[in-house]
DNA sequence: CTGTCTGGATAAGAACTGGTGAACGGCCGG
DNA sequence: CCGGCCGTTCACCAGTTCTTATCCAGACAG
């Protein structure tokens, strides 16, 4: 699965890069230092720019198989990738909530 | 692959010289002493300066064909190239993990 | 307003990854 | 033969990450 996200090209969004190649996420050329579980996740949103992802959608596209209700994998993970993010970015949030769908990745400068 | 080796130009980055032709480092005019292999895989991670390069690449690029699971040539000869550069500069760090990932090269001062 | 459902936050134990030292075997020169 | 060098593999261990459970705040329906 590292060898698919190779193929991919370097993402420019916002004060973003995003590096498939070598799962790297550099936020104004700082190392956001996601683990690769964390990567997946906020690379699939990223690629999916503005649009809305249902939560089995997200569960299917980082561990494959369906999801089973009540899993909270998703909810954990996103919660892990929000606080990275913050760290380094505390002026910035990129993975929005809707309530009841899923997650939407849209930076948006918060001050 | 020597002969390819012998192709490329020589490095200098921070306190180092990487010599492809001769299969050489020198720091601060000293040698490492690196073997044939440990050679390769500085050099390789060198030719990347501070991009993260996955394992597997790491694997195909000195032995070719594909890394075996818990497969862990990388990991010890990551572990002799460092030990040797380390007892010529003990004070330098070059060879950086990213956990889950792989390794990358940025000649770092730790003291 | 109240009850119910969804998602945020946190923590504990399981599972996994990488650092490290050493053993093993091949190769070569003496 | 013998000893040293080199590359590979193994085993142990520390540190990191993932999974799962729980508690709680916020959202929504009636």
């Amino acid at each position: 699965m590292p060898t698919s996200l190779s193929q991919q090209r370097v993402l420019q969004i916002a004060n973003l890069e995003i590096r498939p190649g070598e799962l790297q996420v550099l936020i104004d050329d700082r190392r956001a230092g996601l683990t690769v579980r964390e990567f997946e996740l906020f690379f699939m949103l990223a690629q999916r720019l503005d649009s809305v992802v249902q939560r089995p959608q997200i569960y299917t596209a980082i561990w494959g198989g369906e999801m089973q209700r009540r899993d909270r994998s998703v909810d954990v993970l996103v919660r892990k990738v929000r606080h990275k993010l913050e760290i380094v970015a505390p002026e910035w949030k990129y993975i929005h909530t809707h309530f009841g769908i899923g997650y939407r990745f849209s930076p948006e400068r918060t001050s």
